[in-house]
DNA sequence: CATCTTATGCTCACGGAGAGTATAAATGGC
DNA sequence: GCCATTTATACTCTCCGTGAGCATAAGATG
């Protein structure tokens, strides 16, 4: 190799690829998170980077838009990443993937469609906490995670192991820290716990519950939740996913849904508030159980106002 | 388009394509924050991609060993995008550049390498407020961005122009919020104050202080900077870029040069110290001016003890 | 010894955030 | 019509993180 750092490849034979652009798209209805999948429910959509689009993000929006029929309010890049063995050559990565994650809701997706929308604990289902911890994680999952740790050669090892899992998976009365989704599967993945894993080697075997998808999508996919539920803490991202209209309590569900975890209603509302993300639209909440909510909408003019503009989680502990 | 969102390019012709690997490489010493650039300090090392590389992150990791000498530390992605007009074809983007931040030293850097080690805040000025803000801010810049905000055509639109000037550069009264360096060149880009900006169109002219680069280099260094200065306040990032052992004040001063503004130094070692991200060394520094400091070093532990630790900013307001 | 510089320990006050209590306003069953 | 139930909404209380400042210690230098 050139001791120079300089675009060496320029002057000799350019390895050409090709690019494809795999998206992450989220809407969550009535509290229900949900991912657009297509083949089933076993892929996330991907289409082929082509040169008509002019840039990365206008392309995969185009494309998105063509197929769902509707405008994606909010588009941001995940990852990229070289796939190996998907063309066949098991060695040499030639095509690289670009992931986005989008927001949009799920009724403004036009019928007729073959895509359709799958709810993402369907995928992740140790990541729905809104109940407290599932019970399969106690019952099925700690054993094996156990197991892993204890199989590891020398006694450190074993230890970093399991601290590892325990860090991940809040045990050993650790606190449970919902963002940690793309620790959590490629632990689950290196534990030999989800089909992925064990492709290849005869025994497709699924211990966790949880659907798997082709190729490293779930992986995508849970880079994606993880992004997201960070993000909803510090930007004002729930929004994208709400109605024009809403009650505070729509706007919380929405956020539990995301999250995985419930959070102290009174303090959610005092946040909203106080950040005057919302504004009443004077109107109320029909066909309700229970004492009629104000509905709200989204002020816009925060995005310009501010530079950072959050929508912290106050979170239960309990 | 087809209407099924699948992989719908796989049966046609495959749009075929080169993908560049883009590297910014930061390193802090003595307090004076570094990044690796080559052509004389105008372009960030770049190389291509090529089917050699295992992966992205291996690729750009050997490649960037190969040419400074000394096995990168801390390596993450900062983006992806699609350039247009670096093949001569200025319409369609053939070419796809995927940055990368990392994070080394300078006297690790073997000698006699064509790149070199440039300092940040010459190619952002603007971003050093360590001593207050630069005083050509308000002398030379915010004149030439009110102007620009009242260039706009409707009342409005100037309003909104000047309201995010104020809030990216912390005008009227703001806060400076450090984290903003990519909207900040941006601003400036869209302002037409930089030499980047008026490329082609024949008058280069550099309205404020700060060296350009090739291509839209200086806009991945931003984006670098960006990530970097969010980064060191949830992750133990700094010490990828300290020496073995360094004391409580070199510390300091590193993350100050990082983030271009002080720190309480009382608050700071607090902050420090009770996340125990340190442990002393027993030894003491040699050859100081005033009382000697204790020498620490990192506790590589807390990266697996914890899944966030970081090192907060204890930010002076004055 | 006086002064300068850096290190280090301690206190104080404010505000944000978690958590709980109390009250209001609707619905539906009996 | 009354009561149970559900949701909305208003307050309060307390703890602790964090910004800020004061005070003292320990070295060098003249």
């Amino acid at each position: 190799m050139a001791k120079t750092p300089t675009k060496a490849g320029a002057s000799r034979s350019v390895d050409a690829i090709t690019a494809d652009l795999v998206a992450v798209l989220v809407a969550v209805t009535d509290g229900a998170p949900k991912i657009m999948t297509i083949a089933g429910g076993s892929a996330l959509p991907s289409g082929p980077f082509e040169f008509t689009h002019r840039s990365l993000q206008t392309g995969l929006r185009a494309w998105v838009e063509a197929q769902t029929g509707h405008p994606l309010g909010y588009l941001e890049q995940l990852y990229t990443f070289a796939d190996r063995g998907r063309s066949g050559d098991a060695k040499a990565p030639h095509s690289i993937s670009i992931s986005y994650l989008g927001l949009t809701r799920e009724d403004q997706v036009g019928a007729g469609f073959a895509a359709h929308w799958s709810g993402w604990y369907d995928y992740f289902p140790w990541e729905d906490h809104r109940d407290g911890a599932p019970p399969f994680i106690a019952k099925l999952l700690t054993p094996r995670l156990k197991a892993w740790a204890k199989s590891a050669d020398s006694s450190p090892l074993q230890r970093e192991r399991w601290q590892r899992c325990a860090i991940t998976f809040g045990l050993d009365n650790r606190d449970w820290n919902e963002e940690l989704v793309l620790q959590r599967y490629e632990l689950l993945y290196e534990a030999g716990l989800i089909p992925e894993a064990n492709r290849g080697n005869g025994r497709e075997t699924s211990v966790v519950p949880g659907k798997p998808m082709t190729s490293d999508h779930r992986r995508i996919l849970a880079t994606g939740l993880a992004r997201l539920r960070a993000k909803i803490k510090y930007r004002p991202v729930v929004f994208e996913l709400m109605p024009s209209e809403f009650t505070l309590l729509q706007l919380q569900r929405s956020v539990e849904a995301l999250a995985g975890r419930l959070v102290h209603k009174q303090n959610f509302r005092r946040l909203i508030e106080q950040q005057e993300l919302v504004e009443e639209t004077g109107a109320m909440a029909a066909d309700t159980v229970g004492r009629p909510a104000k509905l709200f909408r989204f002020r816009h003019g925060v995005l310009a106002e501010r530079a950072v503009a959050g929508t912290k989680l106050p979170l239960s502990r309990t």
